[in-house]
DNA sequence: CGACGAGTATTTTTT
DNA sequence: ATACTCGTCG
């Protein structure tokens, strides 16, 4: 079954196809229904019945949308109309097929085997394995990761004598990447666009690079998506040998396909027009990644006749989370619509909270949690969801202060780790002795002496005769070419590699890679290493050893792991899960915390100055995931001031919570946020008082909110004394300038009631005085000895922790 | 070849 | 603030 941590979707279990209704059963000519059309509501039903023809699911969150999938896959086989070889299925990650497959195996009540489920990717490849050479690669062709494809990018632009600092091969490996999203080869590429690089040089560079990847036998991720559309459209018999073996096709989120994607099941598709895409428009999230929200609000335009079904009984949230999800998501104007609701009563309101900067904010959402906590709530059904990644940092320390287990959802995930990338490039220079690009990794790695120079002569031959690194570095040891200690060095190697690969076929894969860390003195490497990450190191090293025993040998291995880099997760412990926005589609918790909702976090920035309307369209979509996540309760917050690349920024709530309908949210308005000035009274510090606060109040957002640039206070953080008398006089008060900052919330809940929390010898910052060393506290005063100036009495809810 | 310092960029992520 | 890349110097 899944390791998956979360449930998805529904997990109610789907009842098993009764066998003895397999085959005969008929849908429509039954008088009894089938077992496992049990429990689906009727446009559920539509979705698994409909079987000829084109069909579009619209499935809003929360639907039921993978268990009609899966039951319409199990459909199609209890009736007979297809065995499970003539039925392809698509996702986009190995995680969702990985769970369909599971699934349907639940639906039909044993394994399924010989069905393809898979990711467009891994079914590009089995079918490009089988005619690689109708687009001129050999069938053991290497795929490519992104490291591997930089380097190789790398070196086209050095070899044209461009300057790679002003044009960096990532930049041409992202405008690659876009341009086989769209299914552009290097001949379709609009000359226009080739001057997004080096003048100009863009497509060139491009075309060379597709030569390269030919000569090195190679393919990156794109191309395995490209070289199967191309071998579709140049050679029609063998996609119709694929039409008569694909008679259904099914499509898992069809809203984040790209043009590529989109072409091939049309290719694939054009002959039985059965082809069942689900999705939902509202949750496309993966607009800056290439994915076509047109595809899907085009599809009847490309399917005519096709037919549409909604699914918008929702199963996962309550009453209040669905209206404003709902209502905010309506204002998007490029949609299909859809109206979510539900039969299972209203539930609590969002709660919707500011308060005054990011650390008060953690500490009020650690608050939230702990109470939680001890209402019994589980922690695994609660999730704090973040725009972006580095907004997980503040989170990981209040839980960690808070002694509050959690776990951090995305992060670098196990195969990108640099050491777990050198071992596997040793492996692959084993299996597959051309492939250049990982030899290039670890010629040098442990450090063996074989620097640049090395490894540019080498390159020379290489290149001069056509041939492999690895057989240059052989001829290159017969010249006189290498300083005494560079040729015993790489002889070495060379000897090692030679004796790693005939041991291939008498030593267990498992074994083999053992030897070769420990010889290679990749091992001792890290062992020697002093720094505190190389334990860690050391053991993901042990943990890729023991993984491999999953499989049957070496390349069964390396194939598995260039299309699946999935996490190893930590499950089924009680943890509070922290992760992004994108990374939470798809999951649901009885809680979830939004947190940074403010103009240019949440809408970001850069989003909107990129993509304009679009690219807000586009972050409202994420807000909407972020608030269906919910099945029982949404808490978004927003803070006033908050430090981005380490300046201190006020910021004004984010649009998104103006447009929360005010009837479904409990708007956390101590603070004066909509509506009331705050009370004014004695906050009183003479130091506070130089810096000034500056009010505008007047605009939109009422009384304490305002566009600032400027350095806000700190402070906020900690020492608030409780009680918003407390707060009150830093709003309206005006000094000369531009500066504003929000009201802090006054209510008890938003903080915690402080003693000073900082400790002598500690390092802190003030705003006045910049950063300093802590000497002595005694109650709420502080002696500090600033770095610039001198030491000084302070008091403690002037500084924070630096 | 390796260490250190300057300079720079910093949304989201899969395969 | 901070991390990471690149280039220079010893």
């Amino acid at each position: 079954m899944s390791t998956d941590p979360f449930d998805l979707d529904d997990l109610e279990t789907e009842p098993a196809v009764g066998t003895v209704q397999t085959r005969a059963v008929e849908a429509g000519e039954l008088s009894v229904e089938p077992a496992y059309l049990d429990g689906l509501n009727s446009p559920q039903k539509d979705a698994v019945m409909a079987n000829d023809g084109p069909i579009l699911v619209l499935a809003g969150a929360g639907t039921g949308k993978t268990r009609v999938l899966t039951t319409r896959l199990g459909h199609l086989m209890a009736t007979g109309r297809a065995a499970p070889w003539n039925i392809l299925a698509v996702t986009f990650t190995n995680k969702a097929a990985k769970e369909m497959q599971n699934r349907v195996a639940r639906v039909i009540g044993r394994p399924v085997e010989g069905m393809w489920i898979g990711t467009f990717h891994s079914i590009c490849v089995k079918i490009l394995r089988k005619h690689a050479e109708l687009v001129g690669l050999k069938s053991n062709f290497s795929i490519l990761d992104t490291d591997d494809q930089i380097r190789l990018l790398k070196q086209l632009i050095q070899a044209e004598n461009i300057d790679d600092k002003r044009w960096p091969a990532r930049t041409l490996a992202g405008l690659i990447d876009r341009w086989k999203n769209r299914a552009l080869t290097p001949s379709k590429v609009p000359t226009g666009e080739s001057y997004a690089f080096a003048n100009g040089l863009g497509g060139e560079l491009y075309e060379k690079y597709q030569k390269r990847l030919l000569i090195v036998n190679a393919c990156d991720f794109g191309d395995l998506l490209l070289h199967v559309i191309t071998l579709f459209q140049a050679y029609p018999d063998v996609l119709k040998q694929y039409h008569n073996q694909f008679r259904y096709i099914l499509v898992d989120e069809y809203q984040d396909t790209n043009v590529a994607q989109y072409l091939w099941l049309r290719l694939l598709a054009q002959a039985h027009r059965n082809i069942c895409c689900v999705g939902d428009d509202d949750q496309s999230i993966y607009g800056w990644r290439g994915a076509e929200v047109g595809n899907i609000l085009r599809f009847s335009d490309d399917f005519p006749g096709a037919k549409i079904v909604r699914l918008e009984q929702n199963y996962r949230s309550t009453g209040h989370i669905l209206a404003a999800a709902s209502a905010l998501i309506s204002t998007n104007e490029d949609r299909l619509g859809k109206t979510l609701w539900t039969d299972s009563g209203d539930g609590e309101k969002l709660e919707v909270k500011g308060v005054w900067d990011a650390p008060e904010e953690a500490r009020s959402i650690g608050e939230d949690i702990e109470n939680l906590q001890r209402k019994d709530c589980k922690l695994s059904e609660i999730a704090v969801l973040v725009r972006a990644g580095f907004q997980t940092r503040e989170f990981e320390e209040r839980m960690i202060t808070l002694g509050m287990p959690y776990r951090v959802v995305g992060g670098p995930r196990f195969y990108e780790r640099a050491e777990i990338r050198d071992a596997m490039a040793y492996l692959q220079v084993i299996a597959q002795p051309d492939h250049d690009l990982k030899f290039e990794r670890i010629i040098n790695v442990p450090k063996r002496g074989l620097g640049k120079t090395t490894v540019q002569k080498i390159h020379h031959i290489a290149r001069s005769h056509g041939i492999p690194m690895t057989r240059a570095a052989r001829q290159i040891l017969e010249l006189d070419e290498l300083r005494p200690a560079a040729r015993k060095s790489l002889t070495q190697l060379m000897d090692n590699f030679d004796r790693w690969r005939s041991l291939l076929d008498s030593e267990s894969h498992t074994t083999l890679a053992e030897m070769v860390l420990d010889e290679s003195g990749y091992t001792d490497m890290w062992q020697n290493d002093k720094s505190p990450e190389a334990p860690g190191k050391l053991e993901n090293l042990k943990e890729l050893v023991s993984g491999m025993g999953d499989f049957e040998n070496l390349t069964g291995f390396l194939e598995h792991i260039a299309l699946v880099m999935e996490n190893v997760g930590d499950d089924s412990l009680e943890k509070v899960s922290i992760m992004t926005l994108h990374a939470a589609k798809g999951l649901e918790f009885d809680h979830v915390f939004l947190p940074g909702w403010e103009e240019g976090v949440f809408p970001n920035q850069r989003a909107l100055d990129e993509t304009g309307a679009k690219g807000l369209e586009e972050e409202r979509r994420l807000a909407y995931v972020g608030i269906t996540r919910a099945k029982k309760q949404a808490h978004v917050y927003f803070a006033g001031n908050r430090q981005i690349f380490g300046q201190w920024q006020s910021s004004l709530p984010s649009r998104f919570i103006e447009e929360l309908p005010k009837d479904h949210i409990e708007m956390d308005a101590a603070q004066g946020l909509y509506g009331g000035r705050p009370s004014k009274g004695g906050w009183g510090s003479d130091e506070w008082s130089d810096e000034g606060y500056y009010s505008s109040s007047g605009d939109k957002y009422g009384p304490g909110w305002a566009r600032a640039q400027n350095k806000s206070p700190t402070g906020g953080g900690r020492g608030f004394s409780s009680g918003s008398a407390s707060y009150g006089d830093r709003v309206g008060r005006k000094k000369g300038g531009v500066t504003i900052n929000m009201m802090p919330s006054p209510s008890a809940s938003a903080m915690s009631d402080t003693v000073s929390d900082i400790a002598v010898g500690e390092r802190v910052f003030h705003e006045k005085f910049g950063y300093g060393m802590v000497e002595d506290v005694e109650g709420n005063k502080l002696l500090v000895a600033f770095e610039k100036a001198g030491t000084k009495r302070v008091v403690d809810r002037f500084v924070k922790p630096a």
